[in-house]
DNA sequence: GCTTGACATAATAATAATTATCAACTAACG
DNA sequence: CGTTAGTTGATAATTATTATTATGTCAAGC
């Protein structure tokens, strides 16, 4: 991790993030740091998260779903991403060894890593479509991390 | 795969998505498939994309980078994603199983899947990055798929 | 053959997520 | 102090995608 002066902005965005038990967008983040710096700007989060990931202090993400996300979990883990509601949890798979390719089966690339994501329903919406019945539509306040305001209100309402 | 009106546009689309080698962008196929109908829409491809692959037609692939792709190719299989150019090829691993998740490791969800996503340096890239010694700004006429005009810029200048 | 209805299209507007720009501010260092 | 490099908030721009809308096409029934 290079020096970088640590601002308060920055300070705040970064605690914030640690505080996350799921995996936030920037957009998310920017809802829970604006309680505490009412002022900040959006442009702000995304700087900051982008410094702070390409100086390895956290992680961005690549996962289902438009939005990026950041981890503050420096550890090698994977990942399981919510159909429904787009939450992302951590997955740590013991059993598991990340599979790697044979020579003749990398169609010529350095393969440089290998992402695994399960997806399906978290315990939340998992609750809900189950309750009626795989109506997928019918899960209500799912008090999940990463929706957006409008998913919000499909949910809410 | 729900019965469904062939026309003209749509037809084009699909066989210019099953001429693709790798997995093309909506955007890219717009660019394809406007040298056989000039006239056409980007809208019109999208829209057509979408409905092949909610008919089963077609699958949208969901995988690193910003842009979905889009795979003629029904059977299960995984892909490579090309960290450089963007590219996204196939990989088919006989001597791999997808990986399961204990019931203690599923965080409670409910799992309904798995997506394995090699990452790399595609030949091309590979090609002109060890050239010139790991400088990832070297790569020109990458000739690979799914690049935005800038991109394309960026690589041909 | 004409009408109706259901779906398609091209053009374009709108939206969502992210990135870029820029003038004003702040902190560190000489 | 004054300079300077980096940061901030506000806002514009960009990118990828989806929605809207006014036609356009086509097949079925009269």
């Amino acid at each position: 991790m290079k020096n970088l002066r640590m601002t308060h902005q920055r300070e705040v965005i970064l605690q914030e993030l640690k505080k996350s038990k799921t995996h936030p967008s920037a957009d998310e983040l920017y809802e829970r740091v604006k309680k505490k710096l009412p002022r900040i700007s959006l442009a702000t989060v995304y700087r900051n998260l982008e410094i702070l990931s390409e100086t390895g202090a956290i992680n961005k993400i690549e996962i289902s779903g438009r939005q990026k996300r950041f981890d503050w979990d420096l550890e090698k883990h994977d990942h399981i991403f919510c159909v429904h509601c787009h939450r992302v949890d951590n997955i740590s798979m013991d059993l598991f060894e990340h599979p790697s390719l044979e020579k003749d089966e990398n169609k010529g690339y350095r393969v440089e890593g290998c992402r695994i994501e399960f997806y399906g329903y978290c315990p939340n919406c998992r609750k809900k479509t189950e309750r009626i019945g795989e109506n997928t539509m019918g899960c209500k306040k799912c008090g999940s991390d990463s929706l957006s305001d409008e998913q919000r209100q499909v949910l809410k309402a």
